[in-house]
DNA sequence: CGGCGCATGTAACGGGTTACATGATTCC
DNA sequence: GGAATCATGTAACCCGTTACATGCGCCG
């Protein structure tokens, strides 16, 4: 079993799901912790049934194909339940963006606070997203009967915390770039 | 030219450095943004350096064989420097603690709360590292002649930052789980 | 009737990890 | 002399991404 294996029973313990849904679920919520396309969800999914740790039903779409809703088994659910109690493996990350602010003085400085201009609207926009989807998730919270939200509940409240700090971080950065770049200037003409 | 060679330059731009040096930098300074292990770094130095992006120069170790300094060519520099004009590749993360946290609910109270914290420490380690490396890099800012400082201290600021966060965040996440908890109970005996 | 969003899959390729392999030097 | 750290490399395997492939149903 490999880490998409628990990662999936995971998000189907939260609640059932397809591998549709799945997918899109990587591609939000879950953005900031995982990463999955579908071409690895679908065949992970096919040996998690094989191995009979879910089931599926199949469930009419409103729009294209039938949907095939997964849900735990008994054996997933003890699976799991194992997994959850060992503790995780460190993180894998591999993000350009502070690889960037590493050679950031072979550019221009105009340039450079640009970049970390967008960086910081990107963090926000990231931000707003993570916190619209709380708000949502509280509104649905009445008639949501057999889901667990207590645990995406506190990831979003992590996700929308990394945003804003990634957002002060950017302010900073800039801040300090500029005061570097006018401590260049200064050293220079007193220099000449 | 994939992800790896412009972290390597961007790694030997900061300063020079042999393979072994920066498979260290990957597994401490960089580790919250890049990983990457020595296997993959020796060949893609090779590689680098056979296309003329790179050039290295043999000296002593104190202890073990002779080290390969490489740094960066012109060509090399002029590469790295369009790379880091372009916006970032959206980042890549695999974290298997967020999607633990999704099925905390399976585990009891107790051992959730072990968990958190066993998390909480981590971080703090983590940030206590980043600190000291911080410290350690300011004391050196003096007879550091060729080294370019700036990003490498922004993103150290930015490990700190992300640590102290997940500090507070597991404090929360241990309030609100006792909280659900005690909800629960009451709810149970209420309901009896 | 074409395009888009829904929905599920397969296959080749690439890249990184795990494991294998070697050797120098110092400390105990 | 064995263990630990320094230092560089190779090879098999695994897994995920990119690209290919198919088909339904609504909307304009």
């Amino acid at each position: 079993m490999k880490g998409l294996d628990y990662v999936l029973l995971a998000g189907l313990w939260v609640e059932p799901r397809s591998g549709y849904d799945l997918a899109h679920w990587f591609q939000r919520a879950a953005h900031y912790y995982w990463a999955a396309h579908h071409s690895s969800i679908y065949p992970t999914l096919a040996g998690l049934e094989k191995g009979g740790l879910i089931i599926y039903q199949l469930a009419p779409s409103e729009r294209g194909p039938k949907r095939k809703v997964y849900s735990l088994t008994e054996a997933g659910k003890t699976i799991l339940q194992a997994w959850v109690g060992q503790p995780p493996q460190p993180p894998e990350i591999r993000d350009e963006q502070p690889v960037k602010v590493l050679a950031l003085d072979l550019l221009p400085l105009e340039e450079a606070v640009k970049h970390l201009e967008a960086a910081k609207g990107r963090a926000q926009e990231q931000s707003d997203m993570y916190s619209a989807m709380l708000l949502q998730m509280d509104e649905e919270e009445r008639d949501r009967g057999e889901r667990h939200w207590l645990g995406p509940r506190l990831n979003l409240m992590r996700g929308i915390q990394i945003q804003e700090g990634y957002v002060r971080w950017c302010n900073e950065a800039i801040t300090l770039l500029q005061a570097s770049q006018n401590q260049r200037s200064k050293n220079a003409f007193v220099g000449s």
